[in-house]
DNA sequence: GCATAACAGCGTACGCCATACGCAGAGGAG
DNA sequence: CTCCTCTGCGTATGGCGTACGCTGTTATGC
């Protein structure tokens, strides 16, 4: 016999239903002070402010004048609200390429877009990822990076490749710059001089003779020049695109 | 005047200074009952058994039959053990690129070597990375790396960048498949029928209206074969390859 | 040989965290 | 009016990192 339906699969979450529109509201009871945007919202301005490890539930309950078990009547658990700080911290996704871009120019705007995001709320680099993407807006940004390689050859597999490898690239540029930043902040020293202080320490470490090639770099003074980072993106975002690029012409053939 | 040392510059940890074997023990006193490498041994001993999780001061103190309080005595915060715990996980580095092989084959080896250790120990992909790498071992990955790039025509900087370029694409990689071993381990599931049930899922949360190129990309069936993941990764390490061969070309013009 | 001072080990205590549980009261449904 | 469900939340538990200070050991200076 054939099952009624395909709903026996995995379970989602009931906050997280509730973010694809798919839970009503039971007609009983008391009605609810509070809502499950209004909670990931004061979550959001709370890692906005103090940052992801200022996110505690006392506190989320706090910036809202409730108790911090009010908040698990909307949310199973901290773990839940992390996933939906996600999904409204980056927000919606940039949208489908303009029309007449081709696939190179509209996924740079795609890895600019998340660049920002991260720069803007670098806590979203903090929050441990327990999983592939969800929630409605996760999977918008999905969609719409899928649509810059609609005119390509390339097979439907590889489009989700590229897209994998595109998207953690991006996030681990936003893990370094942000690192970079953190670590002034926490020492007080200048942004622009955290590499060269680091050059100077790495360079007072090693033995020249058994690291000749990190000695060459820093003796290239590769670390004293404060590049822009934005420069520093560009680089790796072609040299990937790049390799795309080889790809789609060899499916091309 | 000039001053005396350089010395003056950033502080290092003193735990992280005798990593480097530059703290000589002083004299007096009773003789230590362990040492830093024996809390961090048995600290990397907690995490390979239980993961990172597990790793709390007073479980590793448990498995040296010491009390909690007492590690402090060798280790300033448990920030600066994970630090250790990074440098001995990841352990020696591959070594110098074999004489005859290209930077391609070089680097090639160099990516897989860390793509391994990953594998072994995916719990190094969960400690919160704080900053660029100051340890021993750390750093000879890194001498290794800019070996394999030593005969191209990159520019110092250039040949760094692409070194953080594959290290980032390496371990994000790793994070994406331990993500699924962790999530059918968590939910009982079989890890080949982790994706495919993750495109059940995502089907029947989206609207085929509203995310073409998604819904595409899931009739294609792309998430149903489990493809050897050893093959995903050499499909974006090649990639990436290919790109890094685009500039070294355009470099030696 | 003895006093001294540095140091190892660690017991206690503090403040913070996530969250299980159960109670009080609100407010539609019958 | 009664019941039953749902909201809000107070209390309590067990974990965490770690500051502080005590006890006992040990090599050194006298």
């Amino acid at each position: 016999m054939a099952a009624k339906t395909d709903d026996s699969g995995p379970v989602l979450p009931p906050a997280i239903e509730s973010a694809w529109g798919l839970r009503e509201r039971p007609p009983k009871g008391p009605r609810p002070g509070m809502s499950v945007p209004t909670i990931v919202d004061a979550a959001v301005r709370v890692a906005d402010a103090d940052g992801l490890a200022a996110v505690s539930m006392s506190r989320v309950a706090k910036e809202l004048g409730a108790a911090t078990m009010a908040l698990y009547r909307y949310v199973g658990s901290k773990d839940e609200l992390l996933m939906l700080m996600v999904d409204t911290g980056y927000g919606p996704s940039p949208g489908p390429p303009p029309p007449h871009d081709d696939w190179r120019a509209g996924l740079t705007r795609w890895a600019w877009a998340e660049h920002d995001v991260l720069r803007q709320r670098p806590w979203l680099l903090h929050v441990p990822i327990s999983g592939p993407p969800i929630t409605p807006q996760q999977l918008g940004w999905m969609e719409d990076g899928l649509r810059c390689l609609d005119g390509t050859t390339l097979a439907e597999g590889e489009k989700m490749s590229v897209l994998l490898l595109l998207t953690g690239y991006v996030r681990n540029e936003a893990t370094l710059t942000s690192q970079i930043a953190e670590g002034s902040r926490a020492t007080g020293v200048e942004p622009s001089e955290m590499m060269p202080a680091y050059g100077r320490l790495v360079a007072r470490l090693i033995d020249p003779a058994r690291f000749p090639a990190l000695h060459r770099v820093l003796g290239a003074g590769v670390l004293n020049q404060d590049d822009d980072p934005d420069d520093e993106f560009t680089f790796g975002l072609d040299r990937i695109l790049d390799g795309v690029e080889a790809l789609i012409r060899r499916r091309a053939g």
